[in-house]
DNA sequence: AGATTGATTGCACAGCTGTGCATGACAATT
DNA sequence: AATTGTCATGCACAGCTGTGCAATCAATCT
């Protein structure tokens, strides 16, 4: 009939103990003899009692949230990148907060907003970026922060990077070695950092190789762009025959179009290389050959540094980790969407 | 260097005020003057203050988090539910605590317990179930549950259903009236509520018109069962050429394995209809005639529910709302996987 | 036996906020 | 001018937990 939900009060009535007791039998380490926290656990069993995080949170400032911030969530790649994280903070005996952005301006700062309210234990982004200022005021408010795939670099905030240069290098390196001719780059105009990444390793080896190539760039990270790249690209008089694009999306899309609009065998006529290794690239109908984020990996290392951080706040005001980076590579998936051909021993 | 967060005090230090004022600021509705709010409200910008939620829910029994429990989360159906259902609970002024659940026994009930720790005003499951006794638990407590798409009622939550059996009904006549002589059910094993309604009215409306189907049901709803459960029917001797499979999953699993491995070319020898309307159904590979679920309004009106609950808490024990239930129809997409026909005027 | 050690338990406080109650100031009404 | 009403503000308490400190008690040692 009451309200409120049952309190370590209730719980210690019911014993027979001091509500003192009932805190230190769901403390671990907590001096307590074996049988009063028999009879405590039997108590707590009877009334449903759950220590209560939220007060709990309030006196030792950790709250066991981490909040993820994130931006187009029902996407492929990112709802993937989303369950690890949220897979690997639960192994850690945290809880995720789920905060979602739209584009709109501010909104990063409303979803940090929100994080602080909550007084969050870190916030994890895997979109938008907070202004310098209110990350600042996070991290000296003992709140950590953790950047996946974001460019600017706050300082004291741990960057979770790929080596995307280096992929849109081996792209070029893999199309040429299929045979193709005619390059061309596919991408977005969102212009995020790790997808100018992309764009700029495919220029840089393609100039470095001496050969022409062309650009088509606007539009958010979806399949319908894709096919509105594919069909700005392919209806071309001088048709590219091999297609670097910045996302497994928009490769999709360029795929779907090509074999049923325009009628183009891949990878007979186009070969098609992506990246982010999203299910659907696995699948019959693409087989697209990509790259691959070790997303569990970059979870369980984010979170990994989460808790060692919080191990080691004795005292150190954060100056000494300014600089925090952890970069991977991704690692190139053969499918059937390139011309076969040879490829060359790019492996280190 | 202080470790613990800005609080109200520092603010009305800061401000000249008491804390009670800066409470009152934030409070909407509280009395208090314009000229002090906009020294509170300068003074807590600077600061970079946010009221604290967890002692604001601790005194106000209302933490304004609501637990989203759900598995599988990163595949294309559960993901956009999960995006309609957090930017639904944004909307409303709340914030979703993101559970993870696995297939694992007592992963539900793991789930509620942490939701119960951190005092959740709701929690939404997306798939596994409680025990009735926590959930009465959670009831008495003030917590609200919803069940999306779940089979056994709990007395007092909110059950969001669809009409699942009737899709199955009018995958049947849209199959018949496409010209399909053996018609084939594939489903997968989990044996979920609305998965076997959905069995459930395609048999009923197969045997009404007296016709001969046969089935496969086993494994996860994955693309990989879905290929599976497409080698198992089509490379039978008496081939269907009408499959309806329980999820669009499993029939772009079906679609591919007939395409691409057996050459059954659809929907000239094979008509599918999936259900679910995930994004893929809609791209040019599959082109998949289906069943969609309104996901936005179902997210949307589980939130109004929960939102007019806790305004009539007006001493009521929740008895007189004993049985609440929200029954949406699923909307048929008519896409190229099933071969022309004459579709029968079946709207109503 | 007496002293010491160790474990266990209860008291009381801190952590941060919302709000009832009382007080004070000020305007409006008779 | 006196009274009434409204509004703003501060005090103090409640809500639930973790933990330092003192006290109690049993057990062990000399």
């Amino acid at each position: 009939m009451s309200r409120t939900a049952v309190s370590a009060k209730d719980v210690a009535e019911l014993a027979g103990v001091s509500r003192a007791a009932v805190s230190r039998c769901f403390t671990p380490g907590a001096s307590i003899s074996p049988e009063t926290r028999a009879r405590i656990v039997k108590a707590a069993e009877q009334l449903g009692y759950q220590v209560n995080r939220l007060a709990s949170g309030l006196i030792r400032n950790e709250t066991g949230l981490v909040a993820l911030i994130v931006s187009d969530m029902a996407t492929p790649y990112r709802s993937h990148l989303l369950a690890a994280l949220t897979e690997a903070v639960q192994q850690a005996g945290k809880v995720a907060l789920l905060i979602k952005t739209d584009r709109s301006d501010g909104s990063a700062e409303q979803a940090l907003r929100q994080a602080i309210s909550y007084r969050t234990d870190a916030a994890i982004f895997l979109s938008g970026m907070p202004a310098r200022s209110l990350a600042e005021t996070c991290m000296r408010n003992g709140m950590r922060l953790v950047l996946i795939n974001r460019d600017e670099d706050r300082p004291g905030a741990l960057q979770v990077r790929l080596h995307d240069a280096e992929a849109g290098r081996r792209a070029v390196a893999v199309l040429r070695a299929a045979g193709c001719r005619r390059l061309a780059l596919a991408s977005s105009g969102v212009g995020t950092h790790s997808i100018s990444e992309r764009e700029r390793g495919f220029r840089e080896a393609a100039t470095a190789a001496g050969i022409d190539w062309i650009e088509e760039r606007f539009g958010s990270t979806s399949y319908q762009t894709g096919q509105d790249l594919g069909m700005a690209l392919l209806s071309r008089r001088d048709r590219p025959d091999g297609v670097f694009c910045a996302t497994d999306l928009l490769a999709c899309g360029v795929m779907d179009v090509a074999r049923w609009r325009l009628g183009i065998r891949v990878p007979d006529e186009l070969s098609l290389i992506g990246y982010d290794n999203i299910a659907q690239a696995g699948w019959d109908s693409y087989g697209l050959t990509t790259f691959s984020q070790p997303v569990d990996e970059m979870a369980a290392k984010s979170v990994e540094w989460l808790s060692a951080m919080a191990a080691n706040d004795d005292g150190d005001d954060g100056a000494g980790t300014a600089r925090a980076e952890i970069l991977f590579m991704p690692r190139l998936v053969l499918r059937g969407s390139v011309a076969q051909g040879f490829v060359p021993g790019v492996g280190r």
